[in-house]
RNA sequence: GGACCCGUAGUGUAAUGGAUUAUCAUAUGGGUUUCCGGAGCCCAUGAUCCGGGUUCGAAUCCCGGCGGGUCUGCCA
């Protein structure tokens, strides 16, 4: 959990003394710009307006409380705000401070088939989950991030097959598997007919041990390709599961035996009867297992060692996480934390992407082309190049990751490689550039000044000033809000709405060549906005540089 | 056909039942630089899909349409 001084906690425990049953979402922050918080009296009776305002207005952090209407209206101390994330800053190096909690939370996500590299359809998934991981860490969870590797399905074999069938023998590359790959589906689609593959999944569920050793070597070359291009956008993955292992060590086997008085035959083949009636399969008629089971049966060790799962799943998915949610409730007692977070698919204004098809803008064109472009721009802002090829690319990273994230993941998007590259406004680019700003006046101080608690001047205080300070202030609030609702992009907006202030800030308040007091309190408010964006631009990936 | 998700300026978003004038960005038009770095700042234009209902109050909740995405495999 996060340790702050919660202001909007200390001011609803001090209206509980006057009304019992006030809920703690009728005060708030401002957001309409009327003051700095607002207590929403419409729920309470009239007569409790005026004695609540008096109250509140002897309270500590408050300065006015005024009542329009139904509202009292607060204005805030900032000074004491800017002390207490000072406080925090200087004891704990952050603000939020973070409490260790031993629950322990498994992020899965990307989990693609390694039968091609990523494409921009679904990195979506990897930016997400990267950045739910490292929220979930920051707010003080124990995480681990998983991927659990599909070397067993029918994808895979037919990847196999290819391999076997036109270049058996020959080095194994990335780009020799994918032709394959999309030739062999070409022919099946043509002859109408996936008895190779079936029979190659027949020998494959038996246990051939030629056919698994060929299969997790393939796999291991197309997933290293996968993690090549992760590791382009910043992304480390924990631990990687083999799919094939739950076979080879018994326990799908198991795990259908477990529960074989709840599933029912088709012929030769097993399935299971869902509350809405639906029936899902768990293995074929020639007794081979198919992915459900597999992926129950992975949960069960995820299950095992943590007290919540999370998985990042295309929507195309969601059906398969309510299935797995359901058997794990009913039929193995789950009481375990269990939460799917669901993303829209992103498409290309020529339709959607797909590996098979060969049409799909890969993470690699994204990265190099975002690259070209940044330096593009610098070239454009400061003339012949003087910047490393280094903060190129992590402008490029950056942008990337905050242009994806920053869309709501339940809606489906529309790749544009001209919204892609584009640097301005609401863009990572925008914040990294306001953090050079907030260093360029830290390095340009003749104050040696250090983050010590204290005595804060209101010499010549300005509004962009207690603007910015409200704002930073509401830093843990936007972490355990995104982390309630396992939303990244909250953050995004944030760090955006935080820079947008700097902005603010920057254009109206000197901060060096002012009266000394007043220099003090800026650099103090400055230092608050560096130390916060280095925390929020860690959690959704923007990687800050010194100049640009 | 049935199920799930999503509909806010041209585009992307904010507002998790509350304020006059629905936020911010982008795009478009205009302005701005002897300044702690102009990737900035200021002004203008422009939106809650439609119809009912609940409520003192609805972009938000409910019902019915419409539009888009997804699922509806002994694929994963």
């Amino acid at each position: 959990m996060l340790m702050y001084q919660d202001v909007h906690e200390k001011l609803v425990s001090a209206i509980r003394n006057q009304i019992p049953v006030f809920r703690s979402e009728d005060l708030s922050f401002d957001k309409t710009g009327h003051c700095d918080m607002t207590v929403k009296m419409f729920r309470y009776s009239a007569n409790n307006i005026e004695p609540l305002r008096l109250l509140i207005s002897k309270e500590k952090f408050v300065t006015n409380a005024e009542v329009e209407g139904n509202y009292i209206n607060l204005t805030i101390d900032p000074l004491q705000l800017l002390s207490i994330m000072i406080n925090s800053i200087s004891s704990t190096g952050q603000y939020p401070d973070t409490f260790q909690d031993p629950e322990r939370v498994c992020v899965e996500h990307t989990s693609i088939n390694p039968t091609g590299p990523i494409h921009v359809g679904r990195v979506r998934n990897s930016i997400l989950g990267d950045s739910v991981a490292r929220m979930l860490k920051r707010y003080g969870y124990r995480v681990t991030t998983q991927y659990f590797i599909n070397d067993s399905g029918k994808q895979m074999m037919s990847l196999y097959l290819a391999y076997e069938k036109y270049s058996s023998g020959l080095p194994l590359t990335p780009q020799l598997l994918l032709d394959g790959y999309k030739r062999i589906y070409k022919e099946m689609e043509e002859e109408g007919s996936e008895s190779e593959v079936e029979e190659i999944i027949k020998k494959y569920e038996s246990g051939d041990p030629t056919i698994i050793n060929k299969v997790r070597e393939i796999a291991m070359v197309m997933l290293d390709d996968i993690k090549k291009d992760l590791d382009k956008l910043g992304i480390k993955i924990d631990d990687f599961t083999w799919e094939s292992d739950f076979i080879i060590t018994g326990e799908v086997r198991t795990l259908i035996d477990s529960i074989s008085d709840v599933t029912q035959m088709d012929g030769q083949a097993r399935f299971i009867e869902l509350e809405n009636g639906r029936k899902v399969y768990l293995t074929r008629s020639d007794g081979s297992s198919l992915y459900l089971v597999r992926d129950l049966a992975y949960h069960m060790y995820k299950l095992s060692q943590n007290d919540w799962l999370i998985t990042v799943l295309g929507e195309d998915h969601s059906e398969h996480g309510k299935t797995l949610s359901e058997i794990l409730t009913k039929y193995f007692d789950l009481v375990k934390k269990l939460d799917f977070v669901l993303y829209a698919f992103v498409s290309l204004e020529t339709g959607s992407m797909s590996t098979r098809k060969g049409n799909a803008v890969t993470v690699k064109e994204l990265v190099e082309k975002t690259y070209e472009r940044a330096l593009e721009v610098i070239k454009e802002k400061r003339g012949e190049s003087t910047i490393s090829n280094e903060i190129a690319k992590k402008i490029a990273i950056s942008a990337i990751r905050f242009n994806i994230l920053k869309v709501n993941s339940s809606k489906a998007m529309i790749f544009k490689w001209k919204d892609a590259l584009d640097f301005n406004g609401d863009s990572a680019p925008f914040v990294m550039y306001s953090y050079v700003r907030a260093l360029n006046i830290l390095n340009k101080s003749a104050i040696k000044y250090e983050l010590e608690p204290g005595e804060v001047s209101a010499n010549n205080l300005k509004k962009e000033e207690s603007a910015l300070i409200l704002d930073l202030y509401q830093y843990p609030f936007v972490i355990s809000e995104s982390v309630k609702n396992l939303k990244p992009e909250m953050l995004a907006n944030f760090a955006f709405m935080l820079s947008k202030a700097f902005n603010d800030f920057y254009e109206n308040c000197k901060v060096n060549s002012e009266e000394y007091e007043t220099s003090v309190r800026r650099l103090m408010i400055v230092n608050v906005y560096k130390n916060i964006i280095e925390d929020v631009s860690s959690i959704i990936g923007i990687q800050l540089v010194s100049e640009m």
